[in-house]
DNA sequence: ATCTTATTGTGATTAGAGGCACATGCGTGC
DNA sequence: GCACGCATGTGCCTCTAATCACAATAAGAT
């Protein structure tokens, strides 16, 4: 496989392997086929392995892959291998429920910052010790702590602004749960948590059968 | 417009729309060309009228979309002219967060049940004064509320059993958060909002440029 | 009434992702 | 040591979705 332009797709069905390839694991299962991969994940089996293809070989013919080995190698192309530090910008409940959260804490990401406008709330922690600061020190403390990602958590009105903040503060990577699309600058990603939308994809399921 | 297959980003972009022709009507904006349109939206104009097109027409050549007339219009395609009774399971921080959340509360989508497995849960209320009930009675109240989608908010490793119990009480739409991936039968949609998957895809981003 | 300008609706075109099918090659059994 | 079976890796084809480009048409100006 030559310099190909990798599919956006295809590094989320990665992201799915690393689970079902998890899970494998604690069932001490060493060695999958692609097929039985594939039914795990919901995909064509020919899509593992042309998903695969694009970033070297991993199987055995005749054999599969085997487990273990697969899971890190496919880490260490999403770049799970390391720890990511994250900043929380919006502690209200959705805020303090991520911070918390399996999805979060299970693979290495680590949050090293919190911040809130409300004035009630600066000055206190979280329950797992995090200090909340004033969006206007973002700058500051975002760069002391070296932070990688931000999540945003606030009410629509203000995501913008909080990731014009991010971005000055030399954040390249944000991830927005508010229901608003987010400009960002050439070389910062942005993926967006929206179940507003996922709720109208059910609505219309269900609404035209 | 003949009866095509409609694809689902179509779907999903028809939900943007709205969100951006809700912000628009609040600015007291009137017209919109599907030029304007796109750039709030972060797409290609002729992708915006194409998309309309498929439900019929709904803008005024030489002018543009009346965004009133086309905010009511796309809301209907989505049904999201009612409301739309839900049920939570498990409600832990982020089920409770949830609950209480905007992008829930903005549109017609209103929780009539919650359910938890935790004994020291049951029997409680949530802030909305909602009932926490056990798992085992999940058939029984969500015939009784007529629920139509479940919202499962609990670890990976019980979201398939509670996906069986809600098909089983007749849910047919099931938007689950839980990092894993759910079977459902024929005729049940499944939604996954996935943030796991998204970091990865930061992480992916950040670590090759 | 006619011309101009603006923007839609849509057929044609392009791009891209997914799936098929087979050649390749590894491991095992005889 | 050889043949057979099995699963990968990959070229090719198909199908779908996105974009382009233009004809259709509405409003306003002259």
């Amino acid at each position: 496989m030559k310099f190909l332009k990798i599919p956006a797709a295809t590094i989320t069905r990665l992201s799915l392997y690393t689970r079902a390839l998890e899970t494998l694991i604690k069932e001490q299962v060493t060695v999958v086929s692609s097929k039985k991969l594939a039914e795990l994940c919901g995909v064509n089996p020919a899509q593992i392995r042309k998903d695969l293809a694009y970033f070297g070989q991993f199987g055995v013919r005749g054999v599969g892959y085997y487990v273990k080995e697969l899971l890190f190698d496919v880490k260490k192309i999403l770049g799970l291998h390391r720890e990511w530090k994250l900043a929380i910008v919006g502690v209200g409940n959705l805020g303090c429920a991520l911070v918390a959260h399996e999805n979060f804490t299970r693979q290495g990401y680590r949050f090293v910052a919190a911040f809130d406008a409300d004035p009630m709330k600066i000055g206190r922690k979280l329950v797992t010790g995090l200090l909340i600061n004033p969006p206007n020190e973002m700058h500051a403390i975002c760069r002391e702590k070296q932070v990688e990602m931000g999540v945003i958590c606030t009410p629509a009105d203000f995501a913008q602004d909080i990731a014009n903040r991010l971005v000055d503060a030399g954040v390249k990577a944000i991830l927005n749960f508010a229901p608003t699309q987010i400009q960002a600058p050439e070389g910062v990603k942005v993926e967006n948590v929206d179940f507003s939308v996922k709720l109208d994809n059910l609505a219309y399921f269900l609404t035209t059968g």
